[in-house]
DNA sequence: GATATGTCGCTTTTT
DNA sequence: GCGACATATC
């Protein structure tokens, strides 16, 4: 049997238990669920629906036909959808696999798993078809892949190799990259196809895009998709799109299916989705979908609000019901958030309620620059987690979160806080999967899964080196061309022909044999792992060769080289690299086989590290949507940073009234204790530039907020109304209680820091002036000075800094890694 | 072909 | 102020 054949009886083999054929024959776990359910029925009768409002009850048994919840910030909407779904298997309306439950994120995916499981006392192994619209689209697309021309086993390509894919086709196109940037083809092309527009659909008003080739260019990008067997993630939704627009059977047998349809966020959903739902609600029509227009933060990315607005037009007798009770945030949070977003104009229309008491007012803080903003914030996490800032008690680290508008002002906050020793996690910050040697690492597996991807071997091909060089590749690559054929098979071909001489023949033939051998190891492997069912393992159960996918990824990375590259290194990060590369064998481990864990690196792009301790967390506003917190910090809010020049340069007033919502969403994620905080100075590009307070600022409702600390600044024009902007300047700042508050504080700097000396001591060592150390961060350096448990050291490569002692650890101990 | 140096442009936001 | 890309030099 060839691989690409065994291949696919792998892949069909995957498919075994998934939902849709299940239908005729229940799986054994379905059953048992059935079963359990019964069971459970007297006991917790309508449990689920104790402790609802009247609204939120309507929404829950309002099960036939369309229904369309607006749902406030902190209204209990993930309860209300959840409980739905409880309500609809609880009282057998519908399977579990007959329900489509789609939701943006995986973390509100998961949730939403959890929260049905524990409503219905037992998990919901039986839910096939609750996840993302990405993750959905992919099981179907895997289903149906040979319909748009690609098959089952394709890769799914990030941004990065879209990016990469795409400058090849510029350049082939004889078009100038300095002046036609990949990255705003991309956008164009993902713009297209969130509006679901294939290559001879877009409208023309579009053709003079990218200097009038951009549709030249999206048909050629999408001929090279499929030649490569590969989709990019605007395709996942597109590509099921145009299957349930040109096969009506299909279409039909999926809208019998599904019987009953829930959507959250729906106010995020762009047109691709919007249509992909349409199409699947057709038939029953009993679809309900969730949203709040003010928190409609994703526009950029396509999404269309107006899909809320005209819900009622394409479902008649929609019902709508309204959430506006707020469980979440104290009275004064609430209204000051009212206050922010009652400057928008586009809006539906909705007043939230506070159910809680006023509690502390919202504190605005006025920084010199963004260093000293940073400091004031990490004393303020101390002194709350010590209890000495609150009279009302004391927090956590996990209470708090510090939410910015863009990744790139973490960084401050990070320095900050290895230097004090505070314990954070970033949360979509640099990702794991995006790191080099990750990358790397996975492009082997990618070439092992799917020998087609010229991009995976592109990228891996010279590293680590085999003397294979730019001419090589270029002849490898006339071959693949002329005979249409991966770069894979190509430079065998090259090889054969003696197109390839020294030492790029002799380095690519052994990575060729490498390959083959490893390929065959991970489809025995699979093959016996991923089909459970009879007849299609005819060899390999028994043999001695077999090997399980972690154990073959250790092999590639030790025979290809790649381990032994990054330990000759003598760069400063290459532990850290192979610390990486540990890690994600580690990873491996949750899966069946590597196929697997590739498809959940493309679509969960996350790295979920263990809670062990406490944290603070630091993320962006978009990456809080969804969550709240005790206590929420909103840094650097200024002009053009917040809201983002760029935004308004791109969309104007509809760019402003985004980031307005995105205001709006920041100070509804805080409970108890919202802190907005903002810069007279900030490092731009790595030059100072003086800011402005935001606009934002000027709406906050006076009657909601405390000035506390105002630090000698330069302020905006004072607005029309008397603002924060003019107290700020007439403020005697340095005399304020907030001013001699900080003066006091920065004299003893570490209040907070008693309980945490203890957590640190045991895992300190005794460091000396000239001690080599190494640091995850910042990689070797030398130990000038000591002071306690502080020192100060000079980094190789990052300067100096003064760090707490524990967050570094001897030079010598840094080597041991594995490989 | 592999390294060392220089230049430019850039930062929103993410499945 | 960093990292990606290009050019220069071995």
């Amino acid at each position: 049997m060839s691989f690409e054949l065994r291949y696919r009886v792998f892949m069909n083999s995957f498919d075994e238990d998934d939902a849709f054929e299940a239908a005729a024959r229940p799986s054994l776990s379905q059953l048992a669920m059935q079963g359990a359910m019964r069971n459970a029925m007297p006991e917790n009768k309508g449990e689920y629906l104790e402790g609802l409002n009247a609204e939120q009850r309507e929404a829950v048994l309002a099960l036939e036909g369309p229904v369309l919840m607006l749902a406030g910030a902190g209204t209990g909407k993930t309860k209300a959808l959840t409980s739905r779904i409880a309500h609809l298997l609880h009282s057998a309306t519908a399977r579990p696999n007959e329900i489509l439950a789609v939701t943006f994120t995986n973390k509100a995916a998961r949730e939403m798993k959890e929260r049905v499981a524990r409503m219905m006392g037992h998990s919901v192994e039986g839910m096939p078809w609750l996840g993302t619209f990405h993750s959905i689209c992919v099981k179907q697309l895997r289903r149906h892949a040979e319909l748009v021309g690609l098959k089952s086993n394709f890769t799914i390509l990030d941004t990065d190799d879209q990016l990469r894919l795409l400058k090849q086709l510029i350049a082939l196109h004889g078009i100038d990259e300095k002046r036609w940037p990949a990255r705003l083809l991309a956008g164009i092309i993902d713009g297209w196809k969130n509006k679901a527009y294939t290559p001879d659909r877009v409208p023309a008003a579009d053709h003079a895009a990218y200097n009038g080739q951009g549709v030249a260019l999206y048909r050629a990008y999408q001929e090279r998709l499929k030649t490569l067997n590969a989709a990019d993630f605007g395709d996942l939704l597109l590509h099921m799109v145009s299957i349930f627009q040109n096969h009506p059977d299909l279409l039909a047998s999926y809208q019998r299916w599904f019987r009953y349809i829930l959507v959250d966020e729906y106010q995020d959903t762009n047109v691709a989705q919007y249509l992909w739902l349409r199409l699947l609600a057709s038939e029953h029509k009993n679809i309900c979908c969730v949203g709040d227009d003010d928190q409609s933060i994703y526009g950029w990315r396509g999404a269309e609000v107006g899909n809320i607005l005209r819900f009622e037009k394409d479902f008649s007798n929609a019902k709508i019901i309204r959430l506006e009770q707020n469980y979440r945030s104290t009275g004064h949070i609430l209204a000051a958030a009212n206050g922010v977003i009652s400057g928008n104009t586009e809006r539906l229309g909705k007043q939230l309620r506070a159910v809680k008491e006023d509690g502390e007012k919202l504190r605005l803080v006025g920084h010199w620059d963004g260093e000293v903003e940073a400091r004031w914030i990490g004393e303020e996490i101390e002194a709350m987690a010590s209890g000495v800032r609150s009279r009302l008690r004391q927090y956590s680290l996990e209470d708090m979160a510090i939410l910015v508008r863009a990744s790139h002002q973490m960084r401050a906050f990070e320095d900050r806080f290895l230097t004090i020793g505070l314990n954070y996690r970033v949360i979509g910050g640099p990702r794991f999967y995006e790191r080099k040697e990750i990358r790397d690492a996975m492009a082997y597996f990618r070439v092992i899964c799917q020998p087609e991807d010229d991009l995976a071997f592109e990228r891996i091909v010279n590293t680590p080196k085999r003397g294979v060089g730019d001419k090589a590749i270029k002849d490898i690559q006339v071959i693949a061309r002329r005979d249409r054929i991966s770069l894979l098979a190509a430079a065998q071909l090259a090889i054969d022909e003696g197109a390839l001489k020294g030492k790029a023949k002799s380095g690519i033939s052994k990575l060729l044999t490498d390959f083959e051998r490893w390929r065959d190891l991970n489809f025995r492997h699979q093959n016996t792992n991923g089909a459970q069912s009879e007849g299609l393992i005819e060899d390999g159960a028994s043999d001695p060769a077999e090997i399980n996918h972690i154990a073959l990824a250790e092999m590639v990375l030790d025979e290809s080289g790649y381990a032994a590259m990054w330990k000759n290194d003598k760069s400063p990060d290459a532990p850290g690299r192979l610390e990486n590369l540990k890690e994600l064998v580690k990873a491996l481990e949750q899966f069946d086989h590597l196929a697997g864990f590739l498809e959940h690196v493309a679509l969960i792009m996350e790295n979920e590290s263990a809670a062990d301790e406490a944290k603070v967390t630091i993320m962006t506003l978009h990456a809080a949507k969804g969550l709240e917190f005790p206590v929420v910090f909103l840094p650097g809010w200024e002009e053009g940073l917040f809201p983002s020049q760029r935004s308004l340069d791109e969309a104007g007033t509809k760019g402003l009234e985004e980031e307005r919502r995105l205001a709006y969403v920041g100070i509804t994620r805080a409970e108890e204790i919202c802190t907005i905080s903002f810069a007279a100075n900030r490092r731009v590009y790595g030059q100072w530039q003086s800011q402005l307070a935001s606009r934002f600022i000027d709406e906050l409702p006076a009657d909601h907020v405390n000035v506390e600390a105002m630090t000698g600044l330069n302020v905006a024009q004072p607005a029309s109304s008397p603002s924060f902007a003019d107290r700020v300047s007439s403020a005697d700042a340095y005399d304020s209680p907030g001013w001699r508050r900080m003066k006091a504080r920065s004299q003893h700097s570490n209040i907070g820091s008693a309980a945490k000396m203890v957590i640190n001591a045991k895992a300190t060592a005794v460091f000396d002036v000239s001690d080599r150390v190494f640091h995850q961060k910042f990689g070797y350096g030398e130990v000038v000075l000591v002071e306690g448990d502080k020192l100060t050291i000079e980094f190789d490569h990052s300067g100096t800094k003064k760090l707490v002692s524990s967050f570094v650890r001897c030079a010598d101990d840094a080597g041991d890694v594995p490989f």
